[in-house]
DNA sequence: ATAATATTAGTAATGATTCTTGTTTTTATA
DNA sequence: TATAAAAACAAGAATCATTACTAATATTAT
């Protein structure tokens, strides 16, 4: 079951790699469809996943309901505009000392965590009184 | 438009405060519905969601696409099993220190954030090797 | 008691994602 | 280069959690 080459996965990973903002799969699906009219869907997901299991892309799962997807797979953090719904990178000292922090009075054993940050992009400061 | 009271929600309420796992709006209403037979998924689903609008109760999103509810509002955090999904409370330190790393360099205004944590607990430490 | 309206049960609809099936590509090897 | 095994595909059905709809019921203020 080694991986074959595809055309539809190399078009799927270059759309997400000329992208900053996170997309959904259905949005990778309706930018690839421009140059594949016949793309499937199902096809979309089904790389999407694979390339995040290979770890070539990153999965984020955000409390919105939908995955959103990410070419940098280097190591940052999200932040979620509560008002516009925007994802954006961030770009901060890590923070994974709060693993061990968490370990301290724990029976099992905490080896990550998941992390993104709320509040008002720089857009939704200016057009909004908060 | 006032709230007006109902045994139902009241029962889902009740139910709620006498668990510590974080259960499932299924599992709430698999539970309640011993008590009511014919309460419907609908009436439970719609009063999670008020519970948790008016602050009662806490609804959990931790990435395995189901939201969980804990009727414990105060704060703490949570961790999610790796092997067996089961989701713990977690008593530490407050770590709201991360929302003033995380403002420094961000051009908006971030205000919150949400972080669980991952690993393996007490029970699969012990039925398996890590 | 009555009227206004919030709430309910039951069921249909939605939306994201996964699964199935028969066909097409890819790739290793003869 | 031909061929065969298997990975990948397109199209569409299925699944699962959740929400929306509607007519009936329960609650509450007067």
């Amino acid at each position: 079951m080694a991986l074959k080459h595809s055309k539809q996965r190399d078009q799927i990973k270059s759309f997400l790699m000329t992208r900053k903002d996170h997309p959904t799969a259905d949005v990778v699906y309706m930018n690839v469809r421009q140059q594949t009219p016949n793309i499937s869907l199902g096809t979309v997901y089904r790389n999407l996943t694979l390339l995040a299991d290979l770890g070539e892309i990153a999965r984020l799962r955000l409390g919105d309901g939908v995955d959103h997807f990410d070419a940098d797979t280097s190591p940052h953090y999200h932040f979620v505009c509560r008002h516009c719904g925007s994802v954006i990178d961030l770009q901060m000292d890590n923070i994974d000392t709060i693993i061990t922090t968490a370990n301290a009075n724990f029976p099992g054993h905490i080896d990550g965590h998941v992390t993104y940050f709320q509040g008002s992009c720089s857009d939704c400061c200016k057009t909004e009184a908060h």
